[in-house]
DNA sequence: CCTTGACTTCGAGCCCACTCCAGGTGGTAG
DNA sequence: CTACCACCTGGAGTGGGCTCGAAGTCAAGG
C-alpha cells in the first residue's frame, strides 16, 4: 500500500504519515527497492491505532514512548501497560470534565429555550452570564 | 477582586486572564481609578464559564463570537443559542470518539493483563499492534 | 531517451493557546 | 521622599502538532 492509499484509508495527509514515522509515533514502514514506503497490515495497524489514540487527545509523547518500548521487546510489557493505564485515566478524567461542561451547556441552552428575552434580563440580573 | 485573587480562584495565571480579556473571550473587566482590574461577580462568572468551556475543548473562536453577540444585546439571542447548540454537538461528538478510544484502550489493557508474553506474540502474529 | 508524476528527505513555516519579558505606573509603608 | 510591590501594556517567544516548499529520485509511458 502506498502512502497516498493509506492516507485516504485513515483520513490523514501523507505529510502527517511521514511525520508520524519520523518522530517514532509508528515504527519504520517497509520500503520498496526504490525506497518508497509500502505499508503492510502491521504498519496500517499502527497508523490506525495512533489515529484512534490521537483523536482521543492522547499526547504524542506517551505514544512515542509506547512504541519505543514495544520495539524493545517483551521485557517492557509492564511498562507499556503502565502507559496504557495512565492514558486511560487521563481520558476518563477528560471525559468527566467534558460531561460537566456539557451539563452546563445544556442548562444554558435550556435557559435560552424557555425564557429567551426574559431569561436574558434574568441572567444579567443574576450576574451569571 | 484583583487579578491575582481571581487567578487563584479559578486556577489560571494572571497572564491568561489578561489574554482572555484582550482577545475578547471575556468582556472588559471593571477597573479602579488607577486602571487596575477589579473583578466583580459578573466578570468572575465569565471567567468561570470560559474555563469550563475551554476545559471541554470548545474553540476560543466560538466563545469570542458568543461574547460579541452577548454584548450586542437581546436581538442576538437566537444566534447565541445556535452557537451553544453547535458547540454541544461538537462536545458530544468528541466524547463519542473518546469513548471509542477508551474501549480500545481497555481491550488492549485486558490483553496485557491476561496473556502478557503470550499475548505479545499473538499481537505480533495478528499484525495488530 | 525524455517526460511525467508520485514518491523521497530535510528544513522551515504555521496556527493555536498561551506565556514571558521589558519598561512603565499607582498606591502604600517606612 | 523613597522604596517597593503588584499591577499595567505591547509585543515577542514557546510548545505541540502538524503542513509546506525545495530539490532530488525512481518507474512507467510515449
Amino acid at each position: 500500500m502506498t502512502i497516498t492509499e493509506v492516507s485516504r484509508k485513515y483520513g490523514v495527509t501523507p505529510d502527517t504519515l511521514r511525520y508520524y514515522e519520523r518522530i517514532g509515533l509508528i515504527p519504520p514502514v517497509p520500503r520498496t527497492k526504490g525506497g518508497v514506503r509500502d505499508y503492510d497490515a502491521e504498519s496500517c495497524g499502527w497508523v490506525e491505532l495512533m489515529r484512534c489514540m490521537r483523536s482521543a487527545g492522547v499526547q504524542i509523547e506517551a505514544l512515542i514512548k509506547y512504541v519505543e518500548l514495544f520495539r524493545q521487546g517483551e521485557e517492557t510489557i509492564e511498562a507499556r501497560k503502565a502507559i496504557l493505564l495512565d492514558q486511560r485515566d487521563q481520558i476518563v478524567e477528560r471525559m468527566a470534565e467534558m460531561q460537566r461542561s456539557l451539563d452546563r451547556l445544556n442548562a444554558k441552552i435550556e435557559g435560552y429555550e424557555q425564557g429567551l428575552l426574559k431569561k436574558e434580563r434574568q441572567l444579567r440580573r443574576e450576574q451569571k452570564p
